[in-house]
RNA sequence: GGGCCGCUAGCUCAACCAGGCAGAGCACUCGGCUCUUAACCGAGGUGUUGUGGGUUCGAUUCCCACGCGGCCCA
């Protein structure tokens, strides 16, 4: 054939034919630019619910999509016609469209792109319909679709191939579907609270604001090396300096790290922060966002996850971090506890501890380890060791713990938030303890950031702060348990 | 990074354990059928068995390496 086709399969019999109808097409005029439809299949659906079996309308109606089905009678065919909204029945008759119009009809393929012109009935069967008085060819299908029945299962194939995925598996069209609701929702209700969407920089010369290992890359014009953010924090709190009291932002995150069941290197982050307010006026807006965003993806803030009931109906759970380590080891613990008995009662439970570690680090690790996973409904788990949080402020009551927070919900972490750290002598000292842990060997320990320390001698009014996992918060409400299923593209090893 | 598992027709899967002509359903082609809903009935061809090597008279099957993916662990 010639070298216009060279990359498609035309050793495969299947594909020839279809390139030989589409070459057919080409000649006998072309393939239309646009189209004018009239309907949607669920809008239909929706007017003609009532229709009675035989019942003809009188109105017309014309309809486009792939069409996914044909069932060939003789003289009378039904095909299937799937578009964004759903699926609406051809009645495809050879009395209505004559011979040649009959044939060429059947001379479609499953999957091409078709439009359809004609009366709105419901068969005898009941099952509402357009009979079919004129048909449009807009695009030829090449290759055939998956097993109608089966669909495209193979995990593999259906990520690298989202396109096909979606055109035969409805459920990873509704989890798509339900994530542009979800990111919806999400930006109505800070929008609603008079809050100011932003972008910021994603190409740094350094990655700060959270633990993680950035991508780094190179400006050539410049010639400087570069980093994408590992968060959008210390830039927001930047904007709230300058005056934007109430700031939000949606945006791609990118780290270097591994890829399973709850992590993808980019994932989408929702930061917002809001000034003069503290973290328990944060733990009042996630309740309300959470219970808002089940709301509009499922109808309801009582889901069902992996099988098991989850209510997101405000009030959260509220738990201080060292209560739940004290109550999973059944003895008292607190910043106070000597850091040898610390140590003792962690390895007695297993869990791993460096020597370098205070004791909030093995605090925190132990709640890690020994508490979260366990965490079912919603919770706030609260005050976290200062050590493990370099960005918050230090309590009220216990300086050495902060007011931070982080929501669990069924064992994973979905929020973290704080009242921010607006103090610049302990933003810097925070910072020098990250960079000792960082000359150390802890690679993911934050670096300074001299700009940052500057807004802040600006001064950063009293603001409390907040960061949700956009992809988990999907998963959640959407029963998925692999992140790949809720990105649609998500990272993989190239082909071949 | 480690362990285990998978990769066979366009899709969903057999055959592999114990080596002997690579199969089924859907899709496709042809024929039949004016009310189907995964339509049905009859007939027909599906192929670099992920890639490369090894063992063997003979490899989808056994062995090795590699690639891609999955699950679990770190």
């Amino acid at each position: 054939m010639t070298d216009e086709h060279a990359e498609t399969p035309i050793d495969d019999p299947l594909v020839a034919a279809r390139i030989e109808k589409y070459r057919a097409g080409a000649e006998r005029g072309g393939y239309p630019y646009r189209f004018d439809r009239t309907d949607l299949a669920a809008e239909l659906h929706e007017r003609y619910a009532d229709l009675e079996p035989g019942a003809e309308t009188g109105v017309e109606a014309t309809v486009a999509g792939r069409l996914m089905n044909v069932r060939d009678m003789g003289r009378l065919a039904f095909g299937v016609l799937q578009d964004v909204s759903g699926r609406i029945q051809l009645f495809v008759s050879k009395a209505v469209l004559g011979d040649e119009g009959f044939a060429d009809f059947l001379h479609l393929d499953s999957g091409d792109w078709i439009g359809a012109t004609g009366e709105v009935i419901a068969t005898r069967k009941g099952e509402l319909s357009v009979r079919v008085s004129s048909v449009t060819l807009l695009a030829k299908a090449l290759r055939p679709l998956p097993d109608k029945w089966h669909g495209l299962k193979d995990v593999e194939a259906r990520s690298r191939r989202r396109y096909v995925d979606l055109m035969v598996n409805e459920d990873s069209r509704a989890v798509a579907l339900t994530r542009a609701r979800v990111i919806s929702e999400l930006r109505r209700q800070f929008e609603d609270r008079g809050f100011i969407e932003v972008e910021t920089p994603v190409l740094l010369s350094q990655a700060t604001g959270a633990t993680a290992r950035p991508f780094t890359t190179h400006h050539n014009a410049l010639d400087i090396d570069l980093s994408m953010r590992i968060a959008t924090e210390l830039f927001l709190k930047r904007l709230v300096v300058g005056g934007i009291e109430r700031v939000f932002e949606i945006g791609r995150i990118f780290r270097n790290e591994g890829v399973d069941s709850t992590h993808n290197p980019e994932f989408t982050m929702l930061e917002a922060y809001q000034a003069f307010a503290d973290y328990t006026d944060i733990m009042d807006l996630i309740e309300a966002v959470f219970s808002a965003v089940a709301v509009a993806a499922t109808g309801s803030a009582a889901l069902t996850y992996q099988g098991r009931l989850l209510d997101l109906t405000p009030p959260f759970r509220r738990a201080r971090l060292i209560d739940l380590v004290a109550e999973a080891v059944g003895e008292d613990v607190s910043m106070d506890t000597p850091i040898e008995q610390l140590r003792a009662l962690a390895s007695r439970r297993g869990v791993a501890v460096d020597a370098s570690w205070g004791s909030g680090r093995v605090l925190f690790e132990m709640y890690e380890e020994l508490v979260e996973d366990g965490l079912w409904d919603p919770t706030f788990v609260t005050d976290y060791p200062k050590e493990v949080s370099p960005l918050a402020r230090a309590h009220r009551d216990d300086p050495e713990l902060t007011e931070r927070f982080e929501l669990v919900i069924a064992g994973s972490e979905y929020a973290n938030a704080f009242s921010e750290l607006n103090d610049p002598f302990d933003q810097r000292k925070r910072f020098e303890a990250q960079a000792a842990a960082r000359a150390a060997g802890d690679d993911e320990a934050h670096p300074v950031d001299e700009d940052y320390l500057r807004a802040l001698e600006y001064g950063l009014p009293p603001t409390g702060g907040l960061g949700i996992g956009v992809d988990r918060l999907v998963m959640l409400v959407t029963d998925r348990k692999h992140i790949r299923e809720v990105i649609l593209f998500p990272t993989m090893r190239p082909e071949q």
